[in-house]
RNA sequence: GCCCGGAUGGCGAAAUUGGUAGACGCAAGGGACUUAAAAUCCCUCGGGGGCAACCCCUUGCCGGUUCGAUUCCGGCUCCGGGCACCA
């Protein structure tokens, strides 16, 4: 037994324990509850960061908990690894991207084992295997036989000087992040997978996701984004008629049909059928769609450019009153979302009125409020009223409110045909296709006779070359005849195989249902899955409370309508913990690129008030710095704090210890180099205390029944720390605060020195308690103080304790005392006490008495056994 | 721009269902031990007033509900996440 704590050497013995006795390997065991414990893998970008440490800690903590509280655990690993940055390195190295992946793997993989996870590595995977994105191609093809997955055109952001497909990272500032180029946006032919087909599915059953954080479920509701409204079709007028070659009709869907009588103007998306006929013939139209069609092609940025729309000289006809609307060009209409045509309405609309404002476009008012607050007729200097309100100036429909008009005005519609409510959702069909090599390949050959075949199962995995070297100019599979080149499934003639690999997003939709069948070689999944699924607990960032975890719930519910073993909900549970923040420093040079600096070797200084930084550069010489306040830890931004160095110096447990006190999981995270130091000197004291302890000898057996009023107390804090910490862990998820309760209680045994028989049996079974609370955030150190105390059986394998109802019995309480809600006073009162002798004894208090003076007490509020509140 | 969060001492935070604001830790200051340093241990530690008992103020800002608000409601400010090809 060390007198002295040596994490290494501690690490090392905890860890060939559970290694040699396969501690963490799982089974199914029929008749155990299980509890499948997940944290979203990691893409191998190199080294381990502080937001995996955080994650995959948090997943530990709960598996070893739930493992103590008698749960079959499976606690799996793998990698996401196809992706953008193993290209972006095979530029930067001339490194084949997979070499550049399996080596990260490698390396990142002896990083986790060194933090001791208590994972089942038998089931490690990787989505660039291709053992594993087989399986993508074999349900893509079962998808296109369904239906769900379909081929259509899509926009992209296009590097002319390139040639290349940009990711919307690579667009800077609306150029092509390697050549500075102006993007364009290009349309090219896609695959989609039907998931507004399930749009109505993915939103209902968030409410049966009660273990999810409520800001996740409504993100994803709003995402999804459903929206009752009616179709209308604004007929052709004559100018219009003669634009498009015959009659026809500009179909809108609106969510406020109330506001028919107030349409002034009709705007259409740049790439609306009647722009491009109308760009034709106009030049000053057509440079408007031109412009409108370079830059990138992120909501972000579309959405906070100016407004700007041009006139087309063309009219629709409005439905009732037969009046002519000029229909508009315009930049804030997305051909993407409904008709990519809206109907404007100025007074009714605040988007609609600010382009009718400037545009001299003119505003009706045909809504006012029910209490006529609102009435009068919009004026260019007021604002659009976008309340729901009462009709006016709507012919046969004024005078009726929101849903009355809506009906009224649809069913009006409807009987003339041209026009139905109906539903209409913001989410849109997910494109998988990217023209890119490191990615799984989609499985289809392009047949000049045929036309589009899918890869026959027989042939499937269609093999991604391992060899090439992507150089950022296009696709390299598409320089690379040995590839692409194949024979037509069906005639047999020379074919073009697919280069588009599929979106990286496909790869982490289902890989937990891999985890369950994971030594299948000849299913997707198997009916192991059925047993583990659906996730018990699903803990990963924040950052992907939207696609990720919608994707995975589509892809999901997709196998389970294709009769796989799948279940309608992956993720039971789900914890999204927070970002994991450091300073950043950086400095622009007369020449050159912005500058990052380590904030670990950032001085900071201050004179006469002034706060100055510097740093010191390669060649020595120091400059000063600005500081650009908290950001995400990244490679770009120069502020990573290596975990690799810390678990070096302090042990994995140290490090485990500090992410999980610093802050609640679900926040965000500061790094404090100091705080670290701070939890590494905890654990050197919890060693040096229960090693004081054995050295006293082994304890006598506990006597509860014996005990005078200090052990009481003491076996007391023991227990409700137990059951604060069980609480913490199981319920709450603030390990924050179950480790701050360990920490006093450390402090109350530091404080309690009875040297007594059964002074020293409290002693051995607080420890012990000290030691089983803290285990599943500390384990090593945990497993070995655990035998120090004189235990045989390995912690891991204890059940968790359970609080003893005897201890935490408490005769006297403390009850506060507020006078007109200013705290006055704390009496202590017998913990039985009714109302009307604390009562009693509060008003007799002479401190109260003080408060109260010559005023009658006019209310008193009681809060059994907390405190009261004294009104006068 | 739109959707979703957050803001509490010098710092990270705690206050679980509207009921003692600042637990626990970090930093800082003082002391003990030591030849010395490190380590360790003890004390102080939101602001103001008072010899003291004790009193007043304080949870980003403005307003509201309540006997009582860090907590609920309305309006802002700033910071963070997402916006469909980063993962």
């Amino acid at each position: 037994m060390q007198e002295s704590y040596d994490p290494a050497a501690v690490e090392r013995a905890a860890q060939e324990h559970w290694d040699g006795s396969g501690t963490f390997a799982a089974r199914e065991i029929p008749n155990r509850p299980k509890y499948y414990c997940l944290s979203m893998f990691p893409y191998p970008s190199g080294r381990l960061h502080m937001g995996h440490v955080r994650n995959y800690t948090i997943g530990d903590v709960l598996a070893r908990f739930m493992r103590m509280q008698g749960r079959n655990v499976l606690q799996p690993m793998g990698w996401d690894a196809f992706g953008l940055p193993a290209e972006n390195a095979a530029m930067q190295n001339g490194v084949p991207p997979a070499r550049w992946t399996r080596e990260n793997i490698a390396y990142m993989k002896r990083q986790l084992r060194s933090l001791g996870l208590g994972i089942d590595w038998r089931r490690e995977l990787a989505t660039c295997d291709p053992e594993y994105y087989r399986w993508n191609q074999w349900l893509f093809l079962r998808m296109l036989e369904a239906g769900i997955a379909y081929r259509r055109t899509g926009i992209v952001n296009w590097d002319p000087v390139d040639q290349t497909v940009l990711a919307n990272e690579q667009v800077i500032d609306g150029r092509g992040w390697r050549t500075g180029a102006l993007i364009e946006k290009r349309e090219i032919p896609m695959y989609y997978l039907n998931i507004t087909r399930y749009a109505q599915e993915l939103l209902e059953s968030l409410e049966t996701l009660s273990g999810w954080p409520e800001r996740v479920r409504l993100m994803q509701a709003n995402w999804i984004g459903r929206s009752e409204g009616t179709e209308i079709s604004f007929a052709y007028a004559g100018d219009l008629e003669r634009q498009m070659g015959g009659p026809g009709a500009l179909k809108v869907f609106t969510t406020r049909a109330d506001t028919l009588f107030g349409a002034t103007f009709m705007a259409i998306a740049a790439e609306h059928p009647i722009a491009t006929a109308v760009a034709a013939g106009d030049p000053r139209i057509a440079k408007f769609v031109a412009d409108c069609g370079r830059g990138s092609v992120m909501e972000a940025d579309l959405a906070v450019q100016e407004k700007q729309g041009l006139r087309t000289g063309l009219h629709v006809l409005h439905p009732f009153t037969g009046r002519p609307i000029e229909v508009w060009v315009a930049n804030y209409v997305l051909m993407g979302y409904g008709e990519g045509a809206v109907m404007g309405v100025p007074a009714h609309d605040e988007r609609d009125f600010e382009f009718a404002t400037r545009s001299g476009i003119p505003i009706e008012t045909v809504v006012k409020s029910a209490s006529g607050a609102y009435d009068t007729v919009v004026a260019p200097w007021q604002d659009a009223y976008g309340e729901h309100g009462i009709t006016v100036n709507s012919g046969e429909f004024s005078g009726l409110g929101f849903q009355a008009a809506v009906d009224a005005i649809a069913a009006a519609l409807e009987a003339r045909g041209i026009g139905r409510k109906r539903v209409q959702f913001r989410l849109r069909d997910w494109g998988i296709s990217r023209q890119r090599y490191w990615g799984c390949p989609i499985p289809l050959i392009h047949c000049a006779s045929c036309g589009d075949v899918p890869v026959p199962d027989e042939q499937l995995p269609v093999l991604l070359p391992e060899d090439l070297v992507p150089d950022g100019s296009g696709n390299p599979l598409g320089r690379t005849s040995a590839f692409f080149a194949c024979a037509c499934p069906k005639c047999g003639g020379t074919a073009r195989r697919e280069t588009d690999t599929m979106d990286t997003f496909v790869d982490s939709s289902w890989y937990f249902l891999r985890y369950a069948s994971f030594d299948n070689a000849q299913a997707m999944v198997d009916e192991r899955a059925r047993y583990w699924m659906p996730v018990d607990q699903y803990i990963g960032g924040i950052e992907h409370a939207i696609l990720h975890l919608l994707y995975s719930r589509f892809w999901t519910k997709v196998m389970r309508d294709l009769g796989l073993p799948s279940v309608d909900e992956p993720f039971s549970n789900l914890l999204t913990q927070g970002m994991v923040l450091n300073h950043i420093y950086s400095r622009h040079p007369a020449e050159g690129r912005r500058q990052f600096f380590d904030p670990a070797q950032v001085t900071t200084s201050e004179r006469d008030g002034t706060v100055r930084h510097t740093a010191t550069l390669p060649g020595g010489e120091v400059v000063e710095v600005q500081y650009d306040g908290l950001g995400t830890m990244s490679k770009s931004r120069n502020n990573g704090v290596d975990p690799q160095r810390l678990v070096e110096r302090f042990g994995a447990d140290t490090v485990r210890l500090f992410v999980m006190f610093t802050a609640p999981p679900e926040q965000t995270l500061e790094w404090s180099d100091e705080g670290v130091l701070g939890a590494s000197r905890f654990i050197r004291r919890l060693w040096t205390a229960v090693h004081e302890h054995v050295r006293a000898g082994a304890a006598a057996p506990l006597d509860v029944g014996a005990l005078n009023e200090g052990q009481k107390a003491m076996r007391r804090i023991a227990h409700q720390t137990l059951a604060k910490v069980t609480d913490d862990i199981g319920r709450r998820r603030t390990f924050n605060t179950a480790i701050a309760a360990v920490m006093e209680l450390l402090n109350a045994l530091g404080r309690f020195d009875d040297g007594s028989p059964q002074g020293h049996a409290v002693r051995q079974e607080a420890f012990g308690i000290v030691i089983t609370a803290l285990s599943p955030i500390v384990p090593h150190v945990c497993h070995v103080l655990w035998q120090a105390l004189g235990h045989d059986r390995a912690l891991i394998d204890e059940p968790w304790p359970a609080a003893d109802a005897a201890a935490l019995v408490q005769e006297q309480i403390e009850i506060s005392v507020q006078v007109n809600g200013k705290m006055r006073a704390r009496v202590g009162i017998a913990a039985g006490a009714d109302e009307a002798t604390v009562r009693g004894i509060v008003l007799a208090d002479e401190r109260v008495q003080k408060f109260i003076g010559a005023a009658s007490p006019r209310k008193v509020i009681y809060v059994p056994g907390k405190l009261v509140n004294v009104v006068v």
